[in-house]
DNA sequence: GACAAATGCTACGGGGTCGAAGTAATTTGC
DNA sequence: GCAAATTACTTCGACCCCGTAGCATTTGTC
C-alpha cells in the first residue's frame, strides 16, 4: 500500500484524550507504544517495498541476511528463532521458501541429529547483499534526523528493550565481542537460564 | 509466543556489522529501524496479550478505542483507514468482525450514499474502557524509562514520523484542536491534496 | 444534464504467520 | 542403563491481513 500523510498526528491527538480520561503515566507510555507503532509502520512499509523487489519478505531478507553477514555461513534453526524472536514454526516456513528459492540449504548438524543449519548458497549471498545495498541507499541512508539524533533514539530504545528484557543485558557484550562464535555451538541454548515467566 | 530474552542485542550487533562492511549513515539508519523494529515487537507481544484477554485483536481494539473516544459516536470507514493506516479492505474485514460480536454497528451516511459509518454500541463501549485500562494498567504504565526520557523519545520519533510524511505537519495542529470536527464531515477528505506520490 | 473521473466500500482469494500437537533425538536423574 | 524430561524441528490448521477487481455513488467538466 502506498504511503500517504494520516490527516493528522495521531499520536498527540492520543496522548491528549488520554491525559483528560485516565493518568499521566498512562498517557505518557501509550504514547511511547503509539509513537514505535507509527514510526514501525512508516519504515517497515519502505522495508518490504525494497526486499519485495528482491523477491524476498521482509522476514525472508532477515533470515538470509544474518545467514550472509554471519563469519559461519550456517546458523541452526534454533539460533534463528531466539535471536530474530521468530516462532519455529514459522522459522521452518521461511526456510522451506528460501531452500525453494535456492538461496539456503538445509545441512544436518554434525554432532546433534536434532538439529538443523541452514547454510546459504552463492545464489542467496548474492541475493542478500544486492538487497542490502538497495535497503541502504533506498531507506536506511534517507531514514529523517540528524547523525546525533539517530544515536540518541538508538540509546533510548536501547534503554527501553534492556528494562523490556528484550535482550539479555548481562551476556550481550561479550557476546557481541567474539562475534565468530555463534554458529557451531553444539547446545545452542543459554547456559544459564533466564528466569522470565 | 511468550518473549524469552535473545542472546545479545540484535540492533548493536547490526552496527557494528554494518560499520565494517557498509558506511555509516547506513549503519546508523539501519540501526534506527532495527531499534524501532524490536521495540514495536516488545511492546506489540505485551498489547496482543492484553487485547486477547478481550477478545480483540490489536486491529480491533484500536478501531473501537478511537470509536469509544470520539466525541462523535460513528466515524466513516474511511476515515478510519486514512487515520490508522488500515488498508480499505482490512477495515471492512475489522468492521464485520465487530459487528459480528455486536460490538459496532453499520449505519448509513446521511448525506452520501457511497459512505458507510460505524457506530459503537453500549457494549463495545464497554468493552473497550476495559481493554484500555487493563492496557493501561498491564503496559502503558509499566513501559520503561524516566518520564522525561519518554518524552524526549516521543519527540524524536515525531520528527522522525514528520519528516518521512507520516502525518500531514501543516494542518495536524488545527485539527487537533478542533478536536470534535472528525467525525461528521460529508466529505471526509482533507481540502487539499497532499502531493504524496 | 450527460459523460468521465474520482471516491467509498465490498467480495474474493491468497499469502504470511503462528499456536498446538506430534515426532525424533538428546540429556538428566536415579 | 533406562525412563522421564527437555530440546529441536515439522505438520497441521486456522486466523488475520490485504491486493485486486468490481460495483455503486458522487463530483467535475463541458
Amino acid at each position: 500500500m502506498g504511503f500517504n500523510a494520516a490527516p493528522f498526528d495521531v499520536v498527540e491527538a492520543s496522548r491528549r484524550v488520554w491525559l483528560q480520561r485516565w493518568n499521566p503515566e498512562a498517557a505518557s507510555g501509550m504514547a511511547v507504544f503509539t509513537a514505535v507503532l507509527r514510526s514501525y509502520q512508516l519504515l517497515i512499509d519502505q522495508v518490504n517495498a525494497v526486499t519485495r523487489r528482491h523477491g524476498l519478505t521482509f522476514a525472508r531478507y532477515q533470515v538470509l541476511a544474518w545467514l550472509a553477514t554471519d563469519p559461519e555461513p550456517s546458523l541452526t534453526l534454533s539460533w534463528i528463532s531466539n535471536t530474530l524472536r521468530i516462532p519455529p514454526a514459522t522459522v521452518t516456513d521461511i526456510i522451506d521458501r528460501l531452500e525453494d528459492d535456492k538461496l539456503v540449504r538445509r545441512v544436518p548438524h554434525p554432532s546433534d541429529a536434532r538439529t538443523t543449519l541452514a547454510e546459504i548458497t552463492a545464489r542467496g549471498r548474492k541475493v542478500a547483499d544486492a538487497a542490502t545495498e538497495d535497503l541502504n541507499v533506498t531507506v536506511y541512508e534517507s531514514v529523517g534526523l540528524s547523525e546525533r539524533k539517530r544515536t540518541a533514539l538508538v540509546e533510548l530504545l536501547a534503554e527501553l528493550r534492556a528494562e523490556g528484557n528484550e535482550f539479555d543485558v548481562d551476556q550481550s557484550r561479550a557476546v557481541i565481542e567474539g562475534v565468530g562464535s555463534r554458529a557451531g555451538r553444539p547446545k545452542g541454548g543459554p547456559e544459564d537460564e533466564a528466569d522470565v515467566a
